[in-house]
DNA sequence: ATGAAAGCGCTAACAT
DNA sequence: ATGTTAGCGCTTTCAT
């Protein structure tokens, strides 16, 4: 092995391996270049069986929500924590969570396959993992819901103020009837961005048009949008909760005969690429699904090597305007 | 240890876990029932270490296709994947491959840190893993493009069907003068899909009208639309070769007071979920990308069992009919 | 700062 | 059919 050729010991190679801080320059230049000679690579196995560490970490992925990993954000996220790590020497574990064998899961994450977790998730009963936070570091993606879990580490978008900024710009703009059709309300993501749109009409001291909640998909969108116009209501712009149901709206709309952003302005949220090509171009809110999984990946990273970190990281969400409103 | 509290040797609770033929029925129940009741779960690494194995397997995403990542269909291949893999007892490893430092990768393949992997992309070029073909097991997604690869696994979807298929159903719809925003010439499916558009129209004795290529996105999509357009030659449908490219032309077509499919009729291919939200809805040709993943992974546990499979598998592509023929 | 030696928790011949 | 005996390739005390 290495070891021999260099003229050491295995375990100053090892030492070496792991720059260990008490080895002579020349040493490590020498294994060094027995490394590089011998196209030497650690087997990761013997390591981690001799380490207790696995150097790996399990990205969780509730099934209903793979199912809806049509949805660009989950992608994004998946490629931000991916992108993250792969600039540390951690593996990323992909796990679909089968919801009716949840102990599958489990017996994974305690059965020492990973040295911590990134569990993302549109819903919010998934905290179910919370519990298992004492048993080894986990990092959610979106804040709790529960609040039972708020021992819990987590990353989540400023979805409030991402909300309250996108209804300030539709006031802005002269809007006044503003109606909103807002995502499930057992989704911390539904219920922050209703939250925003809300304090924004309050600050301005108008009152709030009629909301319709609906699934995030699009064809809830769709469905919400007509529920608003069968109100009878005068409505003169739309906050949808993403612009996966943006997108529904724009379909009834034109069902409808009404025209955006002249008869009714559209904002949705998210910041899908897709966005941009509908027609009129959708205004909306980004928040950075990307930044927002690299994120995740680094706090796990520094909870596992046990560095302080605060329990709720948020990251900034900004308007993207473009031609909806 | 289990042994002691089932009353057998290491050798034997060994066995029942990799369930050996040779084990009696008695045996196996005792076993089981104390590995039960101490909650035993084995440890990956010194199994790996012990049978030279890792039961885990890597997909790799290429830098410049993770940046495309916004397309569901890799999203859904990647589902794909993970499904059918939590059905087996093989751990899933994504890894984003930097095209900076290529090696990183190899040397990830090379050393013994998977039994196998998956290699997802658009770009051709990418079957630069080819060679890695001979040291471990790779399944590619999408045919190769180069001759020399022919001896490598590959999975793809019927791409010149589909295109074919999509092109006819234009025909038969009374269309005469049709164009094609195509993909790029450089990779498999952009050539497949035109290569089946012109197959059609072949068969059909029709002359084909102009073909704009682009780079799959919608923005590129919208400026191929404007490009043919800009030709002066008469349109009555277009066949683009995502649904990316069909909303960008959208909106090119909008723009240019074109209505569809009154004026130009549009067929996307690989049945996005934004598509039904258009308006019209867009007829599409689906791909079923989440069979493609779980097709690969299937190929690859089997490749790694060592089973004979074949070397390409074709998935097949059907026409989705909406409104916007 | 480096080496020697003992294991990490399992599987895989080889016996029996 | 089951037990015995060696390792798998590293890390890690403990010496020195």
């Amino acid at each position: 092995m290495v070891a021999e050729v260099a003229g050491v010991s295995r375990a100053t190679v090892s030492r070496v391996i792991n720059d260990s801080p008490k080895v002579t320059p020349e040493v490590i230049a020498v294994v060094n270049a027995a490394i590089a000679e011998l196209n030497y690579v650690p087997n990761r196995a013997a390591r981690s069986l001799a380490s207790r560490k696995t150097q790996a970490i399990a990205l969780i992925v509730p099934e209903s929500t793979a199912k809806v990993f049509a949805d660009p954000f989950f992608a994004s996220v998946v490629q931000g924590v991916a992108t993250h790590l792969s600039s540390t020497d951690y593996t990323l574990n992909l796990l679909i969570a089968s919801e009716t064998d949840p102990d599958k899961t489990r017996r994974y994450l305690l059965g020492g396959n990973v040295d911590g977790a990134l569990v993302v998730s549109h819903h919010s009963g998934d905290h179910s993992y919370t519990q298992l936070g004492n048993a080894l570091p986990i990092v959610f993606g979106g804040r709790p819901l529960q609040a039972e879990a708020t021992d819990s580490y987590y990353v989540d978008a400023d979805n409030v103020h991402g909300a309250r900024i996108a209804t300030e710009y539709l006031i802005e703009h002269g809007r006044r009837r503003i109606a909103a059709i807002a995502g499930p309300q057992d989704m911390p993501a539904g219920i922050d961005r209703l939250r925003g749109f809300r304090e924004a009409l309050d600050a301005a001291g108008l009152t709030e048009g009629p909301v319709e909640t609906a699934d995030f998909s699009p064809a809830g969108g769709a469905e919400a949008m007509r529920r608003l116009l069968a109100t009878g209501e005068l409505i003169d712009a739309v906050l949808a909760a993403n612009d996966q149901m943006a997108a529904g709206a724009y379909g009834a709309l034109a069902e409808a005969g009404l025209r955006v952003p002249h008869d009714v302005a559209l904002i949705g949220f998210d910041n899908d690429n897709f966005g941009a090509t509908l027609s009129p171009p959708l205004t909306t809110v980004d928040q950075s699904p990307i930044a927002l999984g690299e994120e995740m990946a680094r706090k796990l990273v520094r909870l596992i090597a046990g560095d302080p970190v605060p329990r709720a990281t948020i990251t900034p969400t900004r308007l993207v305007e473009r031609t909806s409103v």
